[in-house]
DNA sequence: CTAATAGTGTCTATTAGACACTATCAC
DNA sequence: GTGATAGTGTCTAATAGACACTATTAG
């Protein structure tokens, strides 16, 4: 790589630079309930040992590669799709130095989370302590999230498909929204706020209790 | 500052750091068209010489800092509140080596830029051509601008005071949201949706052709 | 007077929510 | 049958846009 010089003779090398770090609130629904994902630091004490998934950003990685890698190291979960939110560069917020940090959201279904001693999932309305500015992170998360799911459905593809080819009544798509926006939805209005965005499949869902749903698939365009 | 080590035994220092730099998208109204301020590079062959105004973060600097930093000192403009909109990550944006550009918007009023020959204005809708990422920087705060304008009466400040107290009519606050949106608005329903968020100061405006207007101030709360 | 601008009344289309009603299943 | 769930009809309130109408000024 070369150095050219800038304006006042110096190459990049000579300015200090930070590190930069990514932190991914990964949420999930988890029970009805809309949950972050934790992981357990080997390197701090008990009280700020859980934390958001982070990572430094290695050179030439685009950031949502230094997402997905520390997804994929920490919490062994792969196949996200990393949304970034903004950056947080209060020079004082890591007492490890001069670090900033680039917030991402990341959605996963549940049962794609491993369960292991390093792992936990802890309800996004109720976080315990934790270290650097991460609970802001999750609440940023959060509303993101909730806004990118009253536009339209199921975008993150939370919800557990009941049928073997994906396609789902207005039922489960609706509990799936209710548990990320926290609150119940009335179901004819969320219905006819939905079905402009998805495609019948002229099947029925047996089975259950009273009278058999509609089976809906997204729209493909 | 201390250098604890972490996991791996090593600390900050020990991992190649990115420059981060701040670009700023500067937006204000001019002859009732959206312009963006551009400066012009000492630095650079006449192709590639204007270009946003911008500047690599110093060592415990915010962004919004080096933002005022870099618009003061390149374009010697003062009092403004930046905004963060993207951080913007390809490793080949930079042909100078690995440089990640914080995007910003912010907004002024056009009597406030100073004209000097390394300062221009372009039509946010014609921008010429203009080196790394900065077109794209360019369409994302006007995106992000007109959403603002949407939703409350002129909140950047970019109406010019016709009277001395700063109170306005709604045709001239009308006349700026056009121009921010690109589009003449209707009148009646600008005035509806705009009403709520306004006070009367029980004066009217005179001295131009027409029905004397009333003359409105923000709301305070 | 006329032209221009300010401001209001009101109609329509759309939308979210509320609520009642019918339909069809498990049991 | 009963109870539960699916789905529709429809009323209301709120809202944006369209358009007509009145009001008040400059010139």
């Amino acid at each position: 790589m070369t150095s050219p010089l800038d304006a006042a003779g110096r190459s990049l090398e000579d300015y200090p630079r930070p590190s930069v770090a990514v932190d991914t609130a990964v949420l999930t629904v988890e029970d009805g309930q809309l949950c972050v994902l934790l992981v357990r630091a080997a390197d701090a004490d008990d009280a700020t040992a859980w934390r958001l998934p982070g990572t430094f950003l290695h050179p030439g990685e685009m950031l949502s590669d230094a997402v997905a890698r520390s997804l994929r190291d920490k919490a062994g979960v792969t196949g996200l799709r990393p949304q970034q939110l903004r950056v947080f560069d209060d020079p004082q917020r890591d007492d490890r130095g001069w670090v900033l940090s680039v917030a991402h959201l990341d959605v996963v279904r549940a049962d794609r989370i491993p369960t292991t001693a390093r792992i936990r999932l802890a309800p996004a309305a109720d976080v315990p302590e934790l270290p650097f500015d991460h609970r802001d992170i999750i609440d940023v998360a959060v509303e993101a999230l909730q806004k990118r799911y009253e536009a339209s459905p199921d975008p993150f593809e939370l919800m557990e498909p009941a049928e073997p080819d994906g396609s789902f009544t207005l039922r489960e798509l609706r509990l799936t929204h209710e548990s990320v926006a926290g609150r119940r939805l009335p179901p004819d209005t969320f219905r006819r706020s939905m079905r402009a965005e998805l495609v019948e499949t002229g099947r029925l869902s047996h089975g259950r209790r009273g009278k058999p749903a509609e089976l809906y698939r997204r729209r493909t365009d």
